[in-house]
Formats: C-alpha cells, sequence, structure tokens
DNA sequence: CATTACCAAGCAAGCGCTAGGTTTGTAAAG
DNA sequence: CTTTACAAACCTAGCGCTTGCTTGGTAATG
C-alpha cells in the first residue's frame, strides 16, 4: 500500500532521513501504524512530546519520518490536525483499555487498583508520550477540536467515576470524602508519573500504583 | 520614573494599548511590580499561562503592557529571559511562603497541612499563572536555565522531604510508603488543581487542602 | 488509468531581535 | 530659578530568518 521512502531519484539524505527514523510503532493498535498516516502520527506523538506542540516544525515532522515536509499535507489538512488525530487515538485506545482492565476485577478496592494500573501503564507505557500529548499540548488545539475531544474523555472519566462512587457506597471511602475531587487528585498524580517516572529505576509500575492506592484505601488492597 | 505611555506625538492606537492592558500586579512581591520590569513579567506570566510561551509574541507582551514590542529588549535581553525571571520570582516568592507556614505547626500532620495549604494558595492564588508557567512551559527553557532554576527548587523540596520524612519516623506514614513516590504523587495532585480548580466553586481552599491530606494521612486532622 | 504517495520550489505572513534616534524624569552646577 | 548633563524608558523602522502551507507536477500501484 504504502511506498517505502527509499525512492530512486531521491538525493543522498534519504538514508540520513531514514537513519533518524527513532519513534518506533508506539501508538495505535493494529495494522495502522505501517501506513504513511500512522508512520505520521507515532513520529508526532514523539516529536510533540520532546519539543512541544509549538516548537516542532512539519519540517521536522517530515524528517523524521523521511518525506519531504510538503507531503505532510496530503495525509493532513493542518498542523492541528494532526495534533488532534494524535489525541483521538489515545483516547480510544486507552478508554479500551480501562474497560479491559476491569473485567478481571470484583471489589471495588480491586476495580479501583486495576484503573490506576492501566491509567498508569496509558501514561507511563508505550501510550506514554502519546498520553503526555493529550495532556500537556491541549490548549494548542482550537476550541471545536477540544470540544469534541471532551466528549471522548468524559465516557473515560466516567468510568473511573462509577467505581469510586460504588467504593464509596459501600463505605470504602469515607463519607466526608469527594469522589470527584478525588478523581482529580489521583488523575493528577497519575498525569504527573509522565515527569518523573522512568521504568529503569528500580520502582516497577505495580509498586506504583500500589503507592498510589493508599491515596484512596489506606488499608491498601 | 517611568513614563506613562501616553505620549504627545503618538498615534491613536496608543489608548487601544492601555484599554487592553489587564494582568494586575498578580506577581511580585514589593514595589517591583510598579517598575517597568515587574509589569512585563506579570502580563508575561498571565500570557504564557494563556497561550503557552512559544504563542506568545513579543508583539503580543509589548501590546499587554501598552509599549512597542522592540522596548522589550532594553529590559530584557531575550524572551527566554523573560520567562526566566518569573520562574525565579515565583520559585523564591513559594519557597519563601513555605517557610513562613510552618511557624505555626507543630505536628508532622499539621506541617504537612500547612505545606499543602501552601502549595495550594501559590497554585490557585494569586501567584498561580506563574506557578502554572513554572511547571508546564518548562522545557521552553535553554538547558542552563533548567539547572539553575533545579537547584532553587531543590530547596523548595527539600522543605517537604524533611517533613514527610519526619512523619513517617513518627510512624504516622506507613512503613511500606516511600515518601519520594509520596511527595511526588502529592505534587502532582496539587499541581493539577491549576487546571481544574475554581476559587468562584463551592469548594475552597481549606476543604481542597483538607481532602487532599487525606492521601497522605487516612485519618485526616 | 485512476488513485495514492510523494517531490521540488516557493509564497506570504509572522517571528525574535536590532539600530539609531527621541522623550522624559532627576539632580547637580551655575 | 535656570541651565546643563545624563541615564532610563521608549519609539520607528525594518532586517533576516522561519513558519505553515500551496502549487503543479511525477512515479508507483493495483
Amino acid at each position: 500500500m504504502a511506498g517505502n521512502p527509499n525512492r530512486s531519484q531521491q538525493p543522498s539524505n534519504a538514508s540520513v532521513a531514514n537513519g533518524s527514523f527513532k519513534a518506533s510503532a508506539d501508538l495505535l493498535p493494529n495494522g495502522m501504524e505501517n501506513t504513511p498516516r500512522g508512520r505520521l502520527l507515532a513520529a508526532a506523538a514523539h516529536l510533540f512530546r520532546m519539543k512541544g506542540f509549538e516548537r516542532t516544525t512539519v519540517r521536522d515532522l517530515a524528517q523524521e519520518v523521511g518525506i519531504q515536509s510538503g507531503s505532510i499535507f496530503h495525509h493532513f489538512k493542518t498542523k492541528e490536525e494532526i495534533l488532534r488525530c494524535v489525541m483521538e487515538e489515545v483516547i480510544h485506545l486507552n478508554t479500551e483499555r480501562l474497560r479491559a482492565s476491569m473485567a478481571k476485577a470484583n471489589t471495588p478496592q480491586e476495580k479501583l487498583y486495576e484503573l490506576i494500573r492501566a491509567e498508569l501503564n496509558s501514561i507511563v507505557g508505550e501510550t506514554g508520550e502519546a498520553m503526555a500529548v493529550l495532556i500537556f499540548e491541549w490548549r494548542c488545539l482550537k476550541e471545536d477540536s477540544q470540544q469534541y475531544l471532551l466528549e471522548l474523555r468524559n465516557h473515560y472519566e466516567r468510568i473511573w467515576l462509577n467505581v469510586l462512587e460504588e467504593a464509596k457506597k459501600e463505605g470504602q471511602i469515607a463519607a466526608d470524602r469527594d469522589v470527584v475531587v478525588l478523581r482529580r487528585l489521583l488523575g493528577g498524580a497519575l498525569a504527573w508519573s509522565n515527569y518523573w517516572y522512568r521504568s529503569e529505576g528500580k520502582l516497577d509500575i505495580d509498586q506504583l500504583a500500589k503507592q498510589t492506592l493508599y491515596m484512596a484505601f489506606p488499608e491498601g488492597l
């Protein structure tokens, strides 16, 4: 379907461009990462994460994928559309993950633990770059893109709130704790891990999830 | 000292520029907010918060203060220097605040509550814009500016860790909780409030501080 | 033989920043 | 009280460069 970027009449810097292609298929579940569009999105997630949306030029992005800057606009109308697509993909992917993670959980504690673990994996795992972009490049979106993505995001938040409300109803969260506030505090704590957590360290994801669970359930798991 | 921008031979848009000056003296403790430099820093904190550093042009900034874009470089060498100064001011101010907040606290619980309250006030209070800039525009700094500010920031973090370690030594934080991780989780939860907390809502800062304290001390205060 | 993927070249706008001159407030010297 | 001196604050004009994006064409695929 897609042409490999080693073209016949291309100048010498083609291999250089290929050499600098580091963003592997972090993003996107199935097949798509091998389409030109998918490769662009993966590279965009990587660059937007490292340099920020504004600082990343379409020329940077083109070089990362190994094409000319103008060619990008064959796949996306504007630079902002690329950002929107990165965010949209990662929301869909992670909402699905969140839902799946709850299949194996029974008690509210277990459910919450699974939610934390799933969100943590979204943030520090393979989709971490795209997730960081979703969080920290939000204001680079136009108003209508924000509105659209906000609706998708609401489904995601709903899953969290349902679990927290269930736990509170069963008396496992103190009566004077507000579950909406609690979700926001937890969300902040988890989002922040994108800044400092390194998987090479001595703390693995499950341990961090457990430490985080303490914030909602003092007894732990 | 400084000339009011209503000049004699200035064209008609001078009053327009004055009219658009909204950023009040949010930042900076004493006197400084009435110097041209101080007014620039306050306006910069406001604009960098709303639009981001990259999206804010020196022309935007000049218009907000009511001067011409070139005049900015009489006060700062580069645009990046403005960002660095905003961050430096807010770190100094908040470190002092943190230190002061602990004068009235005795037990570790009280101390931690005061730390949370102080940081929350930094984030959602008058210095909130500058604080958000410090957090979310970090990568717009050059390497050496980052290094310099990181040292200032370390003093700030040291205060937090001392209190948490004291609380753990006294057995008020479970033995298997890592205080460094706990600080990061709390820091994330608090930083995040900049995104969602509105002081006009029904939740006041003290209440939010109390809800946050639950994350470290399940018994509350 | 249409469709997809791409290149080569470049445009218009906007960017940070500079250079050189003007106005303003302050203060000592006459 | 005026004159002279000076530095801080600011303006006008624009340079050199980068930006997102467009245009018109070419090569490969099924």
